[in-house]
DNA sequence: ATGCACATTCTAACAGTGTTAGATAAATGG
DNA sequence: CCATTTATCTAACACTGTTAGAATGTGCAT
């Protein structure tokens, strides 16, 4: 049970790594990362950390794989908080949870969909399969929801463009893909609309231009709810 | 004339400059843009481009402000070009030439949207005023849709939540606010949503779930056209 | 308990980075 | 021709990620 003990603290060891990384990009942006500094505030010097991550690029790509999964669990939570009531509901819970984090975790969402450090490429056949967990959560609301039969597709949604059902045919087997195309369809376009509203919030572009980006954010998800065809149950 | 003369020197080696980084960053990305790279490239040394750019951060910042310029640039064309059309087809335009744009630079986009030097601190004030700029080209063909009467606002978009009327009326006076809340509006969702759309794209996010991301983002500007109510002339 | 193996951490160094100070060369104006 | 300004240089400082190699310490078996 020895080993068990040295690889607990390895284990440890790594953690307080990113979680010092964590402290230092929340109290000084992307720019106060650096190995020395993590390092001494850990009270160890900036080789030490090597021994843990293989660079730093390894280092900021397991923050990433935690906040996408942070966030992930934050909307899985969400859903899961309302999962009796209708897809009109869910959807918004999901997308005001989505946002919620976004706000409260400016840096981590920056990190996942800002690309803020220059030298580091993201491996994105690593951090895909985490950034799509969230989107599997709104993909199955509308999977659900159109099962229920409680989406009335607007006519522009009622067939897809053919490449697109060409595409998602050969995705067939792809973890989530076994969704119906059009909860697909429908989770895609949700997600990037509601991203387009929290990537300009966060940059401080649409408030100036807007005034209350709450009021707009809410309304917009009632907007989407309504051009989806989800009709509010009760 | 001799000053003008000098003065003009000055000017061109400070575009020579700007030239010189957008190079690098063309060519290696954010990564290989240093004033050392910069300066050898031209034939001279670091410390040197301190008398045309106070800081680096102070070129990023002229880099950025002629991405937005360009950028605004191709909108205003883009739209130009159709200007008889109704409004359906200049926004179509619009969308278009602005996704366009960004696939055609990504690293430029990444350089407005994306935020991705460390060092880097966006002076909000400064940029924000360029960014404004393709707005307003939205912001501008809604207007004179809604004043033609082009526009059947659906029931979503007929009465704006009272915080935002109240949030637009005091931001009348800002250039840009003395168009229509309504156009105002429809202009800032319609940018939010593409907006959204491009920066997934860029990312390489959204074409492994829909696989087709030219005929996704055709798919969404038909059917935003369709939910703000534009209809397609003649 | 001794010795071996390994994990861990250190120091020293290299090649970069932005930036400042101060000297130097070039161009301009009187 | 001289004085002043503009432009550019070299040297240096305090950083950065990273590697090599030595020095610790820990854990296990004999």
């Amino acid at each position: 049970m020895h080993p068990d003990r040295r690889d607990r603290r390895r284990f440890e060891t790594r953690e307080e790594i990113k979680d010092t990384a964590r402290a230092l990009l929340a109290e000084q942006g992307a720019a106060g990362l650096s190995l020395r500094a993590i390092a001494k505030r850990m009270g160890m010097t900036a080789p030490g950390l090597y021994h843990y991550f293989g660079s730093i690029n390894d280092l900021i790509t397991a923050l990433i794989l935690d906040a996408f999964t942070q966030l992930a669990e934050a909307v899985e939570k969400a859903d899961a908080d309302v999962a009796s009531r209708g897809g009109a509901e869910r959807l918004a819970a999901v997308a005001h949870a989505w946002r919620r984090w976004a706000i409260d975790h400016p840096i981590d969402f920056q990190l996942l969909y800002g690309n803020p450090i220059p030298t580091y490429e993201q491996p994105t056949d690593t951090t895909y399969p985490a950034a799509r967990r969230s989107f599997i959560v709104t993909a199955t609301i509308f999977a659900q929801a159109i099962e229920r039969g409680e989406i009335d597709l607007p006519e522009e949604y009622r067939r897809l463009p053919p490449e697109i059902e060409r595409a998602l045919d050969a995705l067939t087997g792809v973890e989530g893909h076994d969704l119906p195309h059009h909860a697909l369809y429908l989770a895609a376009i949700s997600w990037a609309r509601l991203h387009g509203h929290i990537m300009l919030e966060l940059f401080h572009l649409i408030q100036p231009v807007i005034g209350d980006v709450d009021a707009l954010f809410a309304h917009e998800v009632d907007a989407l709810i309504r051009q989806v065809g989800l009709t509010p149950t009760e």
